[in-house]
DNA sequence: AACCCGGGCGACCATCGGACGCTGGTGCC
DNA sequence: GGCACCAGCGTCCGATGGTCGCCCGGGTT
């Protein structure tokens, strides 16, 4: 038959089924590259993981099979995020925030990673730090990055990206006074409001135009805080 | 407590879960601007349901309870489409192309619609035809739209939009020789293939770079396709 | 050592983009 | 009227974007 869209006999077999995307074929990922370590983790603050670095040992699975005496250093979960200013280095068991936004960075790295071999393979091609991305960057090694945390403090990021002066002064305060990092983060949300106000509350628009952005989703809280700012704008003077 | 991202007391509770995107409450949608009927269904070619317009009759449910006698006019489903020349209207229970081709038309203008709608309400502002947009379609009362349909034909209609004289010249051409709208819907890869080729095989730049098409994803048979091609294309010559 | 605070991230969910193939409309004989 | 063709679109499916809250690490007492 000539339909069912199978046209162009020579293609349609060797085309059909071969999307590596979903899966990404361990063969294409576990190779070379090695984005994870050399230049990356080493560039900010690696009080991560790095510190003496075991290599990996079993994963414990709900306290079964723990060498007694041997309490490890295959930290599962990463440190916890504290505030830090510009350049400091997080003490104790903790992450410092020039840690936390050089992950966003090695996002955009896997993001073109991911980018060019989509095109190379002929398959959809992400604008956007999407699953496969995340995927793509467990595969690489990275496993320290993951969808919930970067979601997480994007706007954050955003805020660094956008504007850097005010960023750090935010950071810096907030250390001073001993906040917690969820009260920092919760800060970050008002500067970027103000900018939004700034572009007519094109929110979208601002993260597009800045370079390092454009590759992250709006977060939800973020858009939402634009939209009720804006109509309690146009409320409040009653013309128009 | 202050986390668990409810911050901005005043803006917590106003703007949690309101949205009605998903389920586009009924409210808003049965509503006014009839976009339907009176400029777009009459434009084209409305061999389609406009006929008698009998209005709405009872939805037969496979068999059962049809007035005898009364084989109705309430049809389910569309009339076929037929490969017709620009300007032709189809003869018999069929529909031709420039109807298809309206079809997307009005789809921008859902969309358009729909993107009105969802700036309104602060939420994520759809840049292509989605599923929303086919709901909201329906929702209008735009029954003869829906998803796999005018995703079928998109290619067809992207050269349309990218070369109307080559379009209409295939359409032509598959009239007068009879063939049905199956291969005539193969037939329009071809040149959309070429087109690709002489864009450095960047289909998505090309779709991206019309205006009238930016909206509609690439059909993953028409990327397919282009990436093989590509492929034979350096195959061929050894060098590089 | 025990406790409790806070936050990392596993895992879930609604919805998405995408596709297949059944159903039945349609024209021909 | 009956049949064979073929295409419309209901309906499914894996994967996505987005989120919640459990679990436990870590600092304090």
């Amino acid at each position: 038959r000539a339909d069912n869209d199978l046209m162009f006999p020579e293609v349609a077999g060797a085309v059909g089924p071969f999307n590596l995307n979903s899966k990404e074929a361990a063969l294409f990922e576990q190779s070379h590259t090695q984005l994870g370590t050399p230049r990356l983790l080493a560039i900010p603050e690696p009080s991560s993981d790095n510190e003496k670095k075991k290599v990996g040992r079993k994963k414990q699975k709900h306290k079964m099979s723990q060498e007694p005496g041997d309490d490890g250093d295959d930290r599962t979960r990463e440190h916890p995020f504290i505030v830090t200013e510009p350049g400091e280095l997080a003490r104790g068991k903790k992450n410092g925030l020039d840690y936390l936004f050089d992950l966003y960075e090695q996002c955009a790295r896997f993001l073109d990673e991911v980018q060019q071999m989509s095109k190379e393979r002929g398959e959809k091609c992400p604008v956007k730090v999407t699953n496969q991305v995340f995927r793509h960057a467990k595969l690489k090694g990275a496993s320290y990055i993951n969808k919930p945390k970067m979601r997480h403090y994007v706007h954050c990021y955003a805020l660094h990206c956008l504007d850097l002066q005010q960023s750090n002064h935010l950071r810096k305060l907030y250390k001073d006074r001993r906040e917690n990092v969820g009260a920092w983060r919760q800060a970050c949300y008002l500067p970027l409001v103000e900018m939004a106000r700034q572009n007519g509350w094109d929110i979208e628009g601002v993260f597009n135009r800045n370079e390092k952005l454009r590759i992250w989703y709006v977060p939800t809280k973020l858009r939402q805080l634009c939209h009720t700012e804006k109509s309690k704008d146009s409320d409040s003077c009653s013309y128009e």
